[in-house]
DNA sequence: TTAACTTTGACTAATATTGACTATTATTAT
DNA sequence: ATAATAATAGTCAATATTAGTCAAAGTTAA
């Protein structure tokens, strides 16, 4: 599913560090010097595919001993989950975020995989199908939020 | 069937892989290449040859390391009954007839109790939150349909 | 002849890569 | 202590690298 470019290799690296360590830790010029890329490159990995939105936080510090940092975070349980999902999506979501959203969800099965699979295709952009960006996202944004208030009691 | 034009013989090889692979995945300026043709007719070829209705699932991702993938899925026995609805409902669908549809799909076995509701929370008036009547409904139609033709298939 | 299908290419959109410049923090020299 | 310097990381915009869309023009089949 990776590693056509670079940034989804550094991207499949990372993951896979954190899937066994909750948080990596990383000099910024070594991982570029290792992948054979400029650093700035590693930020660009960070900001289109460790945000928040994903279950990611990090922080980062410059100078001598400068590093990287990158932690899974835990959304919690149940409600509080939900609601800062929610939060999370504010008025409107791209089609990206969303997908991670709904991994997300999966991952920490609140749903099946069929239901994530009904999610994503009723939100696509070729399903909705509006000409209009912003209305689109707005739109797909409400229907998350509908499921996920949805999800609220219909869980168990 | 065999060898006519350019496009069937694209479509013809990319087939050919999928006898074996369930999926390809290609660049499409080298396919191109390959067979001598302008890039875009890849993208007609696939529209054209590698639909859903026909068993074929299309992802592709733009960019340095771009792709495009297909992937042959497992129709499902409920087709006919799929594009009946899809017919029906046209370019638009009331909430309450909505409803009745989503009941029939739930009274076929089409789809399970927690899909219904989560299909109709998603879909709902309240959810949806749009003013305007009529571009609701245009809407909640896009969105059914898409989750119909998803309801076609099975990954294999 | 006409309607459907195919081919083409100009324009658009999405995503990735790069590097010059900036900001912050640590270390060293005075 | 303070100032200079070194060692980091961050930002942003230009450029590169893909794929998508659409409509005009060409071709074929009924």
């Amino acid at each position: 599913m990776q590693g056509r470019n670079i940034s989804d290799i550094i991207e499949a690296y990372l993951k896979q560090i954190l899937a066994e360590s909750a948080r990596v830790e990383i000099k910024r010029s070594e991982i570029a010097e290792l992948f054979n890329c400029v650093p700035s490159q590693i930020n660009y990995v960070i900001k289109t595919r460790f945000t928040i939105q994903r279950g990611y936080l990090v922080q980062s510090k410059r100078g001598g001993g400068g590093y990287i940092r990158i932690e899974k975070v835990k959304l919690l349980d149940d409600r509080d989950m939900l609601d800062t999902m929610i939060q999370l999506i504010g008025g409107q979501i791209s089609q990206r975020d969303e997908l991670a959203l709904v991994q997300k969800l999966y991952d920490d099965h609140v749903i099946e995989r069929k239901e994530a699979n009904l999610i994503l295709a009723a939100t696509s952009r070729e399903t909705l199908a509006i000409a209009d960006r912003q209305l689109e996202e707005q739109i797909r944004a409400n229907i998350l939020i509908g499921i996920l208030n949805h999800l609220r009691y219909e869980r168990e």
